[in-house]
DNA sequence: GCGTTGCGAAACTCAGCCGTATCGAAATCA
DNA sequence: TGATTTCGATACGGCTGAGTTTCGCAACGC
């Protein structure tokens, strides 16, 4: 593999560049698979080709496995940033949720979430991945959010934001995965956020804030 | 297949009997199977002929597909039950969140929850075994424990019973998931009964009970 | 034009699994 | 003993997919 010297200095190899359209269909279908419900085990490089319409030496010339693949695709999801950050500490935890809900209503996003969830015991790179792409981002705003209202009074100041972050999410997912009906009632972000606020125990004078 | 009559009048088909043991190994095999992580469209009659020391006819005699096999070995997952029933509503609740902490520390049962989590999407019936045998128990025994603790004050009388489990079951499992360490705390449970107990909002006056 | 590299398509070998069939041996009852 | 059914083992044909190779063509720099 020679290498030319273009006129700003780059070094570029020889012969024909690769086609990033075709790099492109080729991380389109593996996420379209992907979210057709495919698992990764069952995800081939056949099936993959064959809906980008490229070659399979195309795609071994660039990942050399299947998991290579499909961490690339998975880092080019950006993440729909959830930044409500408007009034109440309420209200931006329930538009949070609520974007949580939508989509989880998309067929798509349940099955890539499926991958998360279940894949990332024998893929640590996809659960690193995950993480890093939907959970960490997801959860610094989420974090800014609880500690606004730690600041302002609106929640606890000895709150235990990181066990917040988890009651709020893990509820949302447990009742979209759990519930009795395929779908999820309109109004479970507020039921959850409020009953988050409040807490389970009694309270002894109710002041309406 | 003709069918011959016991002294007990029982009709008992006539030929060499089925081996009860078979049947055992094949399940436990396919338990074995995929409590390594192996999941469902990846596990092949093979290999659990294989690892059962049964010939693949024999499995092929009792179900006619995998996903009928894998719904009974499903179905022989004795749901351990975790009835605490002791003390306070919070030490119950504590505990019953251990056991879950407890048996998301083991392998087998992490791929079958991921099992549970994941291909439930694909096959519906394994996703029905999966609330009966699991979820529906466990239900049930904290739902038991919150309506105590609503009568006899310890909770508030208004609680929504399905949201507090959702939060505390959906908690335990989104910090075991996501937590950054592989291995939870050892006061999680503690910490996420604490925190839902006292809910987010800050307390005007603290009556320690 | 020439050398080089990428392209899609097709063919190839190799492996694994499916579902069925066949075998001799074993277990059961009449 | 004989009829019947199951047992484990093995083999079979067929399919799918992995990963490689080959082919003719296209795209680039020189």
């Amino acid at each position: 593999m020679k290498t030319q010297q273009t006129a700003e200095g780059v070094a570029r190899p020889a012969g024909r560049p690769r086609s990033e359209k075709a790099e492109r269909s080729i991380i389109e279908a593996t996420l379209e698979l992907l979210g057709e419900g495919i698992g990764v085990s069952e995800l081939s490089i056949e099936s993959i080709a064959s809906r980008a319409g490229v070659g399979k030496t195309t795609i071994y010339r660039r990942w050399s496995n299947k998991e290579d693949l499909v961490v690339d695709a998975l880092a080019t999801l950006k993440p729909p940033i959830p930044l409500p950050q408007g009034g109440t500490v309420r209200d931006d935890l329930v538009t949070y949720l609520r974007v949580i809900q939508e989509e989880a209503s998309h067929h798509r996003t349940r099955c890539i979430m499926n991958i998360a969830m279940s894949d990332s015991e024998r893929h640590p790179r996809l659960a690193e991945r995950f993480r890093e792409l939907t959970v960490e981002p997801r959860r610094a705003v989420v974090t800014a959010v609880l500690r606004r209202g730690m600041e302002t009074g609106e929640l606890r100041a000895d709150l235990d934001v990181d066990m917040a972050l988890a009651l709020l999410s893990g509820a949302m997912i447990w009742l979209t995965k759990w519930s009795h009906t395929g779908d999820s009632p309109a109004d479970l972000p507020e039921r959850i956020v409020d009953e988050a606020l409040k807490g389970f125990r009694p309270r002894p004078s109710t002041p309406e804030l």
